[in-house]
RNA sequence: GCGCCCGUAGCUCAGCUGGAUAGAGCGUCGCCCUCCGGAGGCGAAGGUCAGAGGUUCGAAUCCUCUCGGGCGCGCCA
């Protein structure tokens, strides 16, 4: 309807240009958009402000010249000037009404459209570090690029989701070497646990599992273990502390030893990720594994391929990528003086990898405390003769949990934090993906567990689960009385939806279309659950005023036919968030 | 110190990419069922859009500065 608007004034001003009243260079930015006052009809537009000093008239004179040129269409009922030059058009009621027969048409695919062309868009989310489970922090993530890949589905491009696995570098030796130190504890050597090593009792899980499986094939004296290590802090230094560890674990185990050790703790975490993201509603085309890049030599040949670009350069024994040319704060280092490649080397190859895949389109959600790698991952595609452009980086910002109005204290160190699990728990999964994605990505968000817990109204979720419970039982309701919703008839009834509550239902649902395009197109899942309860609280409102089990038929049809359309929109709208929509409560 | 994000009602937040009289929820106060689910509805009070300049027909929105809050500035991942 609004695209139907906008080709209406756009034909009107292309006449205007045709008769010498507007230059014929000037661009004609028609925007149209939907009248926040019912008072200036449906669709207002501001072109006439907008033109007015190019067609050298007042706004009013200029938007006078376009109403009259303006082609006749049956859904327009009449057109106004208003305001300082705004053109309101106020739609034929059956224009309004034919949303219901779009809604009925197209049921689950309502709101879906084609926009995205097919196009190939790979959405990267969460992808933490497998050192240990998921906190809360990661979960806004999941929760946000879950949503940000449906609603891009929803309007037609081809998503490809994925999870970047970091299973190399120093984070996952020292995972290695917890686990065994744990193990060695549990074989009966006196064990100092290292100040750097990750502390969580889902380690000493699994040297538990890892023992059972293996018995003591992987113990080796403590003493040997702790032979010619660097002191711990705090009287030594806790980083040559632990790589002294690891390089003896190393040393001790073989190559095969090791790697049993390090692959019963890697893979023992990615499948518990991998299944509290499940749990969470959130599956993936592909696990990436970072260390595969490493394997097949893509990182290799990716800083090859930097070095032929001519931003490369060596300083201290190290390679260097000189990100500044692109605007980077400082130059990074790719190859480090040991030889090792970076974490940053590999995140070149692998974004480059995206590109080389096919994908018109990358979106990487991080954390914001990231936000700093930004211009370096950008500057390096850019060195490898890719457009930067299609690499749209999405920071989330960090959620905080409140329990009874108190700040939940958390710290990583020590593995004492609030897991993903732990909150999908006590609040559930609706609400936690709820409450998730109504705030904007870039806004702090205060997360409200008592509100989430809540079965009241104030809790937004059931708010509009409610809505949508309250409709499945107006039709068992029916049911009861034997009677039976028809929708052809109801069809030709629909001129009997006037009073106020349905005319703002109708409007209502008309707009949804536009909700997930907007949402989508500005990776703004937040619009989603404000439209969503706006919609409820319509249903409520209407509900409250009038019954829809009535004598008259035709009006008891028509009325059936407008409570299923809403029905159906809540559904589309909550199966996008990742809600539940359920059918009683 | 430099860079990024944020600042809108008592609290938590929207504000449709520059439009008409800045909107919701919670909280407070006052109302509404002989009725399809009261987990509901209606109304009232509540604002110097952090502050100051600027851009223009028009600014919460764009630019500059100031003040507050968060985050980031490794040959870590």
């Amino acid at each position: 309807m609004k695209a139907e608007i906008s080709s209406l004034i756009g034909a009107a001003l292309e006449a205007l240009r045709a008769d010498g009243l507007l230059p014929g260079d000037v661009a004609l930015p028609v925007q149209v958009e939907r009248s926040r006052d019912p008072a200036h009809g449906d669709f207002a537009c501001n072109v006439a402000l907008r033109l007015a000093k190019a067609a050298g008239c007042s706004p009013r004179e200029l938007a006078q010249r376009i109403v009259q040129r303006l082609p006749a269409s049956e859904w327009v009922e009449r057109v106004e000037i208003a305001g300082p030059g705004f053109i309101n058009i106020h739609l034929a009621s059956a224009a309004a009404q034919s949303v219901l027969h779009d809604i009925h048409a197209q049921g689950e695919g309502y709101g879906r459209s084609n926009l995205g062309a097919g196009r190939r868009v790979q959405v990267e989310f969460v992808s933490a570090n497998p050192t240990g489970p998921l906190h809360v922090g990661h979960g806004r993530g999941a929760a946000y690029g879950a949503v940000v890949a449906n609603l891009l589905e929803a309007v037609g491009f081809d998503v490809w989701r994925e999870y970047y696995v970091n299973d190399a570098g120093r984070q996952m030796d020292i995972l290695a070497v917890s686990v065994w130190l744990r193990y060695l504890e549990l074989c009966g050597e006196p064990v100092v646990f290292p100040s750097n090593g990750y502390r969580g009792s889902y380690i000493v899980d699994i040297a538990a599992a890892l023992r059972r499986q293996h018995d003591d094939a992987f113990r080796r004296d403590f003493a040997r273990v702790i032979e010619g290590v660097p002191a711990d802090a705090p009287e030594g230094d806790k980083e040559a502390h632990i790589d002294g560890l690891i390089a003896n674990a190393k040393r001790l185990l073989g190559h095969g030893g090791y790697r049993a050790v390090f692959g019963a703790g890697l893979n023992s975490i990615l499948e518990d990720i991998r299944e509290d993201l499940a749990e969470f509603g959130v599956v993936y085309d592909q696990w990436f594994s970072e260390r595969s890049l490493m394997e097949d030599g893509t990182v290799e040949r990716t800083i090859e391929q930097l070095k032929q670009s001519g931003k490369i350069y060596e300083r201290g024994g190290a390679l260097w990528f000189r990100s500044t040319d692109y605007g980077d704060e400082k130059d990074r280092v790719v190859v480090r003086e040991n030889g090792q490649t970076t974490y940053f080397a590999s995140d070149i190859a692998y974004h480059l990898n995206k590109f080389e895949r096919g994908f018109e389109r990358v979106i990487d959600v991080w954390g914001a405390d990231h936000h700093g790698y930004v211009p370096r991952v950008k500057a390096s595609l850019s060195a490898l003769g890719r457009d930067a452009g299609a690499l749209e980086v999405l920071l989330v910002q960090f959620a905080v949990l409140y329990r009874g109005g108190e700040k939940v204290q958390m710290s990583t160190r020590g593995g004492e934090f609030v897991t993903l699990r732990e909150l999908r728990e006590e609040v559930g999964r609706d609400a936690a993906r709820f409450f998730y994605v109504m705030r904007k990505c870039e806004q702090h968000l205060d997360f409200d567990l008592d509100l989430a817990k809540s079965q009241s109204n104030d809790n937004p979720v059931y708010y509009i689960q409610y809505a949508h419970a309250r409709i499945c039982s107006v039709f068992r309701e029916l049911n009861e009385q034997d009677l039976v919703y028809e929708p052809e008839q109801a069809a030709r009834a629909l001129g009997r939806l006037d009073n106020a509550h349905e005319q703002a239902l109708l409007r209502a649902l008309a707009r949804y279309p536009e909700v997930v395009e907007a949402a989508a197109l500005n990776f703004e899942p937040h619009q989603l659950p404000h439209y969503l309860r706006e919609l409820a609280n319509l249903f409520h409102t209407y509900y409250n005023a009038h019954k829809f089990i009535v004598e008259d038929a035709e009006l008891c049809q028509a009325r059936l036919h407008l409570i299923h359309a809403v029905r159906q929109v809540l559904r589309n709208g909550l199966e996008l968030v990742g809600v539940s929509a359920p059918e009683a409560m």
